[in-house]
DNA sequence: GTTGAGCGTT
C-alpha cells in the first residue's frame, strides 16, 4: 500500500492534521507524538456504535479499523498523567495531583541547553528552527574563544513555558544532526523535589532501539528522554515527564520485543558530592531528607550491609563531627570527594563513543537504518549508592586527601 | 555482558 495521510486531532471537532502512514497501511506512534508531542495512542468515533473506540495498538505501531483508516477524524489519547498545555484536565485531577504541578500556572523558563550541534550551525540557525516552537528570546552558540569555532552546544530561552516544555520533550534535528534541549546542569532541579524520574532498563538486548524504547514505554506517561549507551551494554535509561510514573514502574519485568527486561531506579551517574550536599541542603537538615534513599537492591548485599554500607545517606547516623566535616566541604573546593575513598575519576578522558551520533564529523551523515538515538537526561539524581559502602570508611579516614571535584552535576 | 556525554568567560 502507498502512503496514505490519516486526519488526527487534539479533540474531535478541533482543526486535523494529516500525518502519514507506512507502506503497509500502519501508522507509527512515535508519528504521531511527533506533531503531539506525550501522545499514546489513538480513539475515533465509530460511525456504527457512534461510541469512541480505541486503535490498536501493538508494538508502537497503530492498526487501521476493519475498514481502513479512511477520512474519519481520529483523536489523539494521552497518558491520564500528562498536563495538558491548556487546562484540559478536570478541577478534581487537579486537585489530586501533586503541589508542584499545581503551581505550574507561573513558572518561569530558563535558558536550555542545546546538545549535539553541528559545527556550522549559528544563532540565526538556531533562531529560525526554535522560532518554529515559540517565541524566542535568546540563543546561544558557545564558541572557542581563540578560534571562534563552535563547540557544538548552545542555549535558548522561551517566551513561555509551554513552549519550553514541548521543545524539552522531544529531539531536534538541525543542520543534519540530532540535538536534544535539556536542563542545564546549573539550573536543573532548582525547585523539584528530589524525585528520579528515570528509570534504568536491564536486560536489553542489541537490537531495542531508542525509538522502540520510547515508544513502548510512551503508555506508562510522557517519556522525555531515552539512553542508550554505545557500544551495546544491555541496558538502557527511560526518562519520563512524571516521576510517578517511573516510580510506579520500579521492580517490574516488562515484555519488549518478546524479551522480558527488568525496570529498577536509576543511580547517579557521577557523584559530584559537593553538589550532593548543596541539594542536601535545601532538604532541612542536613543529609536527614529522605531523598537518599532508594538505590540497588543488592547493595546490602555481601555480609549483611551493616549502616556502614550506607547504600543511602538516609540511614546515614551523623555525628556532629561528621556534620562539620561536611560542611567544611561544602564549603571548601575539595567538595566532598576528598572524603569519600573513592578513586574512579577516570571515565571523564574515557574515548566516549555514545549518545546521538558517534563522532562530532561534519562529513558524517546520521545512519538511518539504525534509529537508534541516545541523550541523557535532565533528571533529578539521587544519592549515591554503590559508591558510598566506599564512602564510609573514607568519610572518617581520608577527609581532606586531595582529590579533584569534577563538576559534573547531579544530572542523571 | 543490569547504572549514562558533552554544560554557559554573562
Amino acid at each position: 500500500m502507498a502512503e496514505m495521510y490519516i486526519r488526527v486531532a487534539e479533540e474531535e471537532n478541533e482543526e486535523p492534521m494529516e500525518i502519514p502512514s507506512e507502506d503497509d497501511g500502519t501508522v507509527l506512534l512515535s508519528t504521531v507524538s511527533a506533531q503531539f508531542p506525550g501522545a499514546c495512542g489513538l480513539r475515533f468515533r465509530s460511525p456504527v456504535s457512534q461510541c469512541m473506540r480505541g486503535v490498536r495498538l501493538v508494538d508502537g505501531i497503530l492498526h487501521a479499523p476493519e475498514n481502513g483508516w479512511g477520512n474519519l477524524v481520529y483523536v489523539v489519547n494521552y497518558p491520564k498523567e500528562t498536563v495538558l498545555p491548556d487546562n484540559k484536565r478536570k478541577m478534581d485531577e487537579i486537585d489530586a495531583s501533586s503541589a508542584t504541578k499545581i503551581k505550574r500556572g507561573d513558572q518561569k523558563t530558563s535558558d536550555l541547553i542545546v546538545l549535539g550541534l553541528p559545527w556550522k550551525t549559528s544563532e540565526q540557525d538556531l533562531k529560525d528552527y526554535f522560532g518554529t516552537f515559540g517565541e524566542v528570546i535568546m540563543v546561544q552558540v558557545k564558541r572557542d574563544v581563540k578560534t571562534g569555532n563552535s563547540k557544538g552546544f548552545g542555549f535558548v530561552r522561551f517566551g513561555d513555558w509551554e513552549t519550553q516544555s514541548k521543545v524539552m520533550t522531544q529531539r531536534h534535528m538541525i543542520d543534519g544532526r540530532w540535538c536534544d534541549c535539556k536542563l542545564p546542569n546549573s539550573k536543573q532541579g532548582i525547585d523539584e523535589p528530589m524525585r528520579s524520574r528515570k528509570v534504568f532498563v536491564g536486560r536489553c538486548t542489541e537490537d531495542m532501539t531508542a525509538d522502540e524504547l520510547r515508544q513502548f514505554f510512551m503508555q506508562y506517561g510522557e517519556v522525555t528522554d531515552v539512553f542508550i549507551p554505545k557500544p551495546f551494554r544491555a541496558f538502557a535509561f527511560v526518562t519520563f515527564a512524571d516521576d510517578q510514573v517511573a516510580a510506579a514502574l520500579c521492580g517490574e519485568d516488562l515484555i519488549i520485543k518478546g524479551v522480558s527486561v527488568h525496570i529498577s531506579n536509576a543511580e547517579p551517574k557521577h557523584n559530584n558530592t559537593r553538589q550532593m550536599m548543596e541539594r542536601a541542603g535545601r532538604f532541612g537538615n542536613g543529609f536527614g531528607g529522605q531523598g537518599f534513599a532508594g538505590s540497588r537492591s543488592n547493595m546490602g548485599g555481601g555480609g549483611g550491609g551493616s549502616s556502614s554500607s550506607l547504600g543511602n545517606f538516609g540511614n546515614f547516623n551523623l555525628n556532629p563531627a561528621m556534620m562539620a566535616a561536611a560542611q567544611a566541604a561544602l564549603q571548601s573546593s575539595w567538595g566532598m570527594m576528598g572524603m569519600l575513598a573513592q578513586q574512579n575519576q577516570s571515565g571523564t578522558s574515557g574515548t566516549s563513543t555514545s549518545g546521538t551520533s558517534s563522532s562530532r564529523d561534519q562529513a558524517q551523515t546520521y545512519s538511518s537504518a539504525n534509529s537508534n538515538y541516545g541523550s541523557s537526561s535532565a533528571a533529578l539524581g539521587w544519592g549515591t549508592g554503590s559508591n558510598s559502602g566506599a564512602a564510609s570508611a573514607g568519610f572518617n579516614s581520608s577527609f581532606g586527601s586531595s582529590m579533584e571535584s569534577k563538576s559534573s552535576g547531579w544530572g542523571m
